[in-house]
RNA sequence: GCGCCUGUAGCUCAGUAGGAUAGAGCGCACGCCUCCUAAGCGUGAGGCCACCGGUUCGAAUCCGUUCAGGCGCGCCA
């Protein structure tokens, strides 16, 4: 039952004007004393040349209650509703309960395609606490979106290209050790990094040098490629343990050296369309029209660069994918660079270019400033996971000595514990990393979400025990205002998931869950669901099954295993 | 210099298409396990919503100025 929706109608058969209109004008007043739903008058003011306190009487007076809707109040400019609590837990429950794990997912993506490029790590560099924002933003993207009914594809658009690996082999070849690299891997390859920096700076032949390096891996040279494949081996087993950590799989690791032999088309295109100027020796789209500095396509040496490369992947991705939209999760850093070339994009006629879409997220730094990876300032991402499932087997000793699969819990919920913190807040938010925060578990955390979850399956297999579930539930046995808030808080959870997907904020979704868990830990501490009524147990059974429906299918969203125990 | 973003409680942040007394969490001070998981629940203190002006019946929210911080601005990615 959608109770928005009727009272809308109410009001445009007292009106006459259109429910479409008014439905959206309903608002949730600040205190539930006030009602349940409200329609502010003030927008009929002019329309009716009235002061809203009479609007509002007036349509008390005239209104026709709809069903489900107890009463009304005029109060001030307000038009209060309050809701039949029976009529109000019944449509609250009946979705929870039907869809169980998968509330709120849908089919209106109707199998359409999203692309998204998530993540994107570079080879031979560490996979640092500045990477956790991209990799866990997209990974949720990705499950909302899917959760939708919309087919995905998980792209880690991987930096392995330039001349960084000529760095890397010369430092390699002067100062590396094969058993060292194997066994150290990136720590290794970016102690490697640090030094050929260093020593670059005291020798400028080892910059030729490293260009000579890249050449012959661009050249196809056996040795310079066989280093490299290296390296990239490497890289991957090492990261892939922190995605197997975060659950994490993609359906495409085409990264930049997978476009090398695709930009070709791009320039032609471009050239083809007359959209290419010849400007100081670099071939660049001019989009001074545009209020933007030009999208430079060949630098003047005839290399290509970041633009052409993307535009490359977009075309391509657009002919093997058809996506229905392509999202760029890349810090806001980018923004004029993404901004220029989906402007290329469109120019090149293609109308899609509406369809590629950059979810910026905000700069991670340090309390002592500005990541570095090339001076070694870094916090691996490992690192910190690892602290936190320590941190977490710890506590577990401490307060659940009886707990089985210590070791299992404590990832679970260690993991989950740094997931939450970066997808707790609007993207755009900028994050200075601490320690404390990223291992913090009380309040408004991962960890809060998973104990109340594990609360919930604790209560439901008391209940599951004895059978308490079987019957008819009587909605009439939530009425108090505790069951009430915890019901609305579930009723609003596939809302909040849609409305994830349409602005690219999982922070909407952990809200949701965090609303959900608040309002049943209150019903919890206030209320005894294994009441010795069977009657009023079932209804609060229910309830609690709804509630753990809307935890678990948020925590999996946002990419949080829900424990069962902890 | 120009462009974009941000500015809400000591700290980190919510605040839904302008609407009723501006909300959480952390931290601080108290209180609650003879009761379904205390990683929980409650109470209290704490605000010129950066500033000034405008639009409006009504502005944290929209517009303009100013201030502060961040990011970016043709051959890095």
């Amino acid at each position: 039952m959608d109770f928005k929706r009727n009272i809308a109608e109410a009001i445009g058969k007292c009106t006459k004007i259109d429910a479409d209109e008014l439905v959206d004008l309903i608002e949730i007043p600040p205190d539930p004393s006030m009602g349940d739903f409200a329609f502010p008058c003030f927008k009929l003011a002019k329309q009716f040349k009235k002061a809203p306190p009479a609007i509002a009487s007036e349509l008390y007076a005239s209104i026709e209650l709809p069903d489900g809707v107890k009463e009304a109040k005029a109060a001030g400019g307000y038009l209060n509703f309050a809701v039949d609590p029976n009529a109000f837990a019944r449509a609250a429950l009946k979705r929870a309960l039907e869809e169980g794990e998968t509330y709120g997912a849908s089919d209106e993506g109707n199998g359409k395609t999203v692309c998204i490029d998530y993540s994107s790590i570079n080879i031979a560099k560490p996979f640092h606490i500045g990477h956790l924002s991209s990799t866990v933003i997209g990974h949720s993207l990705y499950r909302i979106y899917r959760y939708l009914g919309y087919r995905c594809v998980g792209i880690n658009h991987m930096g392995d290209w330039g001349t960084q690996f000529g760095k890397l082999i010369v430092a390699f070849l002067r100062w590396g050790d094969k058993e060292i690299v194997e066994k150290e891997k990136i720590r290794a390859l970016l102690e490697l990094y640090v030094r050929f920096h260093d020593e670059a700076e005291k020798d400028e032949s080892l910059d030729d040098e490293a260009r000579a390096w890249f050449k012959k891996i661009e050249d196809g040279d056996e040795q310079a490629l066989s280093i490299f494949e290296w390296f990239k081996r490497l890289t991957l087993e090492e990261i892939g343990r922190v995605y197997d950590l975060l659950g994490i799989r993609f359906d495409s690791y085409a990264g930049e050296s997978f476009y090398n032999d695709k930009m070709g088309r791009v320039v032609d295109e471009l050239k083809q369309k007359d959209l290419l100027k010849f400007d100081n020796g670099a071939y660049l789209v001019d989009l001074e029209e545009y209020k933007m500095p030009p999208c430079i396509i060949l630098r003047s040496d005839g290399a290509s660069l970041y633009a052409t490369r993307d535009i490359a992947a977009a075309l391509y991705r657009k002919d093997t994918y058809d996506f229905y939209k392509c999202l760029y999760v890349v810090a806001y850093q980018q923004n004029l660079h993404f901004k220029q070339w989906f402007k290329v994009v469109e120019l090149m006629g293609y109308g899609w270019s509406k369809d590629l879409e950059h979810v910026a997220f905000g700069m991670v730094s340090m309390a002592e400033g500005t990541l570095s990876t090339r001076r070694g300032k870094v916090v691996f991402l490992e690192e910190v996971l690892e602290a936190a499932v320590q941190k977490t087997f710890e506590v577990i000793k401490e307060k659940s000595p009886d707990l089985e699969d210590k070791e299992l819990i404590a990832r679970q919920v260690g993991v989950g514990a740094v997931v939450w913190n970066a997808l707790y807040n609007n993207r755009i938010k900028d994050v200075v990393f601490s320690w404390d925060k990223a291992l913090n578990f009380d309040g408004e955390t991962g960890p809060y979400a998973q104990y109340t979850h594990a609360r919930c399956c604790s209560v439901l297999k008391k209940g599951e025990d004895i059978g308490a579930e079987v019957g008819e539930i009587d909605y009439g046995a939530l009425e108090d205002a505790e069951s009430i808030a915890l019901l609305k808080a579930v009723s609003a959870f596939p809302d909040a998931v849609r409305e994830a997907a349409a602005r690219y904020e999982p922070y909407l979704v952990s809200r949701s869950v965090i609303d959900v868990c608040s309002t049943f830990n209150k019903f919890y501490y206030d209320h005894r669901i294994m009441e010795a009524d069977p009657v009023v147990r079932r209804a609060r059974l229910a309830l609690t099954r709804a509630a753990r429906s809307a935890i678990a299918a948020g925590l999996y969203l946002l990419g949080i295993e829900a424990t069962q125990k902890m």
